[in-house]
DNA sequence: ACGTGTAACAT
DNA sequence: ATGTTACA
């Protein structure tokens, strides 16, 4: 019996996890104190006293809980009437069942309203989760796979990430009233819209102004010894000590615990590296260093790591309950693939920065890889001290300090541009109405899952299941790649050559502009009326509906017209700083939600996953790139090149770009604009590949080999090279002197390439893995073969996000690490190629051949060249 | 747990 | 022809 008993439990805990709620335990949080300034962080669900709770940290940093008090209870819909329900009896029977009562809900697919039930339940487990859950045993039930805490946040219309006080005992927003001036503006930018639209963007506005707290946080790092190089210390068996542990607060605090045990086989010793404010405790014991790393932890709020969930925090964890610690002695709480902290919050920032959504829009792709090094490197501008990878060798007091940095390091992660990535996190958090810690887990899928569900929930709509968009899932168009489901873009195939005075006008965010322009939602798809059928959407047999307004394009709509016609327009006329920051992180934060509001709608995970609707946003851009070409081409301006959502306009008159920015606008009812200007432009033969000179000489280049990461830097050099050339020439006739330079910079590099002057990290090609190096079965590529050499040799393991650095080697397998190679083994010819199809990307669309300079090429007579002459430039005359 | 289109290169 | 990577 006892045995059965606690099995249960052990399953329930699981089953808890795999539902994403967080057993904790010791929770014995105060309320917050009337009338004061607290912020929700979290809505959580206590299994005990089976309550919602909602989690709030003051501005010093003060955590308190507020428990429901409306005796909300977790739920499902079905359409099994009530009385039926109370004849099913492993419901009505059950100790976990409260009630069914009838409730009405919109039906977005049909426009009607349905009489349905709502059942409800003590436990959220009881709803689904169970093999024996009430989903299960239901024929069609509706919500049952919204997580408790998000049904809660909805239903009681919370704002994690907003101001709170408690008032007369109960919780309530925080007072934040829109001034006259706000509220006139805002009124007369949303001129023309629907009532209902105009009532949403006032219910979203304060969301978007309202300040962000600077939450008192403390970033964690830890090191573990290991008894050999590029042993990587498993967090669950946590064989090894804990030999240090850093901590940096945003307080100012900073300290590093450091284990003087003889194990730790550490030579004492002082780091130069270490900042004179760091305090070093030095402990005798790993029991105490926990101890007081414990301790410390406990006294933030905010928690912050760098892969804390799968080895920080787990490894203190698992090490902890090896050295005897009891689980109620220490304050961290594991699920499979996450790491809590009692009483506050742990934030993993390699997760939050590993986000696409994030890694793209919020940061422009100014990071590539995950590594701390990397990232910090980046946005920082600073990375990881250098010290060995292993910390085998090291003093104590470099310890320390390897130690201290990484904490510091993440810390600032949070802190810089006045604390940009936390003010991020909270507008994530209050679009998305998920608490803190799900923001930095989940991706855009969910955080815009989570947005749209409670648009659902606000307007008393029914969220469908996916069965239910199957009706609208039918897609008409081919897609070009095989293995896709609809047809994207067009790209416009360029006009190879050199061309002076181009204008690229674009479509700002084309496909979001679609969406609410033409009311594109996954109800107004091919709607049941029969007098929208003729509402096509070019090059389709889909139509829109003329009557509905749709909810995704409603929220598409509010966001887009919030970041253009608001925020980012506020950010370029902000004279105080202070605000234009804000507005600044505002705008990549909506830009974040706008830019992947389509691709959600053509993901097969995405709950509201409408392919139909993707497509005809595709199309519809189609349409809208061509006919923009071809009212060009009528007005006499030739398109030299286009992609997706812009044209590249040859030489046009001023009244020219107004016209046809006026004919988009008032035609097909999206914004065209004039997005840049080029002195000149070189087309390659290929599309998604050109580079243009602006007037002010900075050079774009889009898609040339040189520029990808890949190339090998002695490539790399003679191409920027070349773009230092061109970046200085002002009209046609400059190029022919630029053209003589550039052929010396070609027969350079080909020499050096010949007479093996270069060393080996210049002829490195640099390439990620993406998977396990397992899991390539199908084929080998170079850096995979590369990889398991460099494995085998060094014994030091490489895994998904590192990148590969390997040199093109004559006999056996053609490649070798980097590290591993010498020049003399280097395939010459190898790079030649490299060099080659890297530079004719240019050298073809300038009229120049590669083989002819390089085969004019005689390699005494040019080393001469070699002095550096081609850097400085003037107008083309001593050359 | 966003989408499709284009290109290069190796296998 | 396909797999893999990088980019727009």
């Amino acid at each position: 019996m006892e045995e059965e008993a606690e099995e249960e439990e052990v399953y329930e805990q699981e089953e808890r996890e795999e539902e994403g709620e967080v057993v904790r335990y010791g929770e014995a949080l105060p309320e917050p104190p009337e009338g004061k300034k607290v912020y929700l962080l979290s809505v959580e669900y206590d299994a005990q006293k089976g309550k919602a709770y909602l989690k709030l940290v003051d501005e010093d940093g003060n955590v308190y809980a507020y428990y429901d008090r409306t005796n909300h209870k977790p739920y499902l819909i079905t359409d099994v009437p009530p009385d039926k329900i109370r004849e099913i009896p492993q419901i009505a029977k059950s100790k976990e069942f409260v009630d069914a009562i009838r409730v009405r809900k919109y039906n977005a697919l049909t426009g009607e309203y349905l009489q349905l039930t709502k059942l409800m339940a003590t436990d959220p487990l009881a709803i689904g989760g169970k093999p024996n859950s009430f989903r299960e045993m239901l024929p069609r039930v509706w919500e049952a796979k919204i997580r408790y805490t998000s049904c809660y946040t909805y239903d009681n219309g919370l704002l994690p990430g907003m101001p709170y006080m408690v008032y007369d005992g109960s919780i309530r927003p925080y007072p934040n009233d829109l001034t006259p001036d706000e509220e006139a503006q805002l009124r007369r930018i949303f001129e023309g819209e629907t009532e209902d639209y105009v009532a949403q963007a006032f219910k979203y506005f304060p969301l978007l102004i309202s300040a962000a707290p600077d939450v008192k946080r403390a970033a964690l790092d830890i090191e573990v010894y290991t008894p050999r190089e590029n042993l990587v210390p498993n967090p669950e068996e946590a064989k090894f000590a804990v030999i240090s542990t850093a901590f940096s607060g945003s307080d100012g605090r900073k300290v590093v615990y450091l284990l003087m045990r003889d194990e730790a086989e550490l030579p004492r010793g002082e780091s130069a590296d270490l900042p004179r404010d760091v305090v070093v405790e030095q402990v005798n014991d790993e029991a105490e260093l926990l101890r007081k790393t414990f301790k410390t932890m406990e006294e933030y709020p905010l928690l912050l790591t760098f892969n804390g969930d799968n080895f920080d925090l787990s490894y203190l964890y698992h090490r902890a309950l090896n050295l005897g610690f009891r689980k109620d002695q220490i304050p961290i709480s594991l699920s499979r693939d996450q790491a809590y902290v009692m009483n506050g919050w742990h934030l993993d920032l390699y997760k939050f920065f590993k986000n696409a959504a994030i890694q793209i829009y919020a940061f422009g792709g100014a990071y590539k890889g995950f590594t701390l090094d990397e990232i910090t490197k980046a946005l920082l501008k600073k990375g990881k001290i250098a010290v060995p990878p292993a910390l085998h060798g090291l003093t104590t007091g470099q310890l320390a300090a390897y130690n201290f940095n990484d904490a510091e390091i993440t810390l600032e992660l949070t802190t810089f541009q006045d604390s940009l990535v936390m003010k991020l996190i909270f507008l994530i958090m209050r679009i998305s109405r998920l608490s803190i810690e799900e923001v930095v887990r989940l991706g855009i899928s969910g955080w815009t899952r989570s947005a749209i569900f409670a648009a659902h929930r606000e307007k008393n709509y029914l969220i469908p299941n996916q069965s239910d968009l199957a009706v609208k899932g039918t897609v008409q168009s081919k897609a070009i790649i095989k293995g896709k489901k609809y047809q994207g873009a067009i790209v416009i195939k360029p006009t190879t050559g050199v061309y002076f005075d181009v204008a690229v006008m674009d479509f700002g965010s084309l496909y979001p502009s679609i969406i609410k322009e033409y009311n594109l939602s996954y109800e107004t798809i091919d709607c049941p009326h029969p007098q929208c059928r003729s509402n096509k959407i070019p090059g389709t047999d889909h139509w829109v509906c003329t009557i509905w307004q749709g909810i995704f394009s409603t929220y598409v709509g509010l966001i887009r017209d919030f970041r253009i016609k608001w925020f980012k327009k506020k950010a370029k006329e902000a004279t105080d700083p202070q605000a234009k920051v804000w507005y600044d992180v505002v705008q990549r934060a909506l830009k974040v939600f706008i830019n992947a509001s389509y691709g959600v709608l053509g993901a097969e995970t995405f709950p509201l996953y409408t392919p139909s609707v993707a497509e005809a946003t595709t199309a519809m851009g189609r349409y809208a790139i061509t006919q923009t070409t071809k009212k060009a081409q009528d007005m006499g301006i030739r398109v030299l090149y286009g992609d997706t959502d812009s044209v590249f306009l040859y030489k046009p008159a001023e009244e020219q770009l107004d016209q046809l920015s006026q004919w988009a606008e008032k035609t097909l009812r999206i914004g065209l604009e004039v997005d840049k200007r080029y002195r000149y432009v070189v087309f390659s033969e290929l599309k998604k590949n050109y580079l243009g000179v602006t007037p002010s000489g900075q050079v774009d280049v889009k898609g040339l080999l040189g520029k990808k990461r890949n190339t090998p830097e002695i490539v790399k050099k003679a191409f920027n090279q070349i773009l230092q050339v061109l970046a200085n020439v002002k009209d046609e006739k400059e190029f022919e002197s630029a053209k003589q330079d550039i052929k010396k910079i070609v027969k350079d590099v080909y020499s050096r390439i010949k007479s093996k002057q270069f060393s080996l990290e210049e002829v490195s090609f640099n390439i990620m893995l993406n998977k396990n190096l397992s899991t390539y079965t199908k084929t080998t590529p170079q850096h995979v073969k590369a990889a398991r050499m460099y494995v085998a040799v060094t014994g030091k393991p490489l895994g998904p996000g590192e990148v590969i650095s390997f040199v093109k080697v004559r006999g056996g397998e053609g490649v070798k690490p980097t590290e591993l190679a010498s020049v003399d083994e280097i395939d010459l010819d190898k790079y030649i190629e490299s060099l080659r199809s890297t530079l004719e990307q240019i050298l073809d669309a300038l009229g120049l051949s590669f083989d002819e300079i390089i085969g004019v090429t005689d390699l005494s007579s040019f080393i001469q060249f070699k002095r550096g002459a081609m850097v400085k430039r003037g107008p083309a005359t001593s050359l």
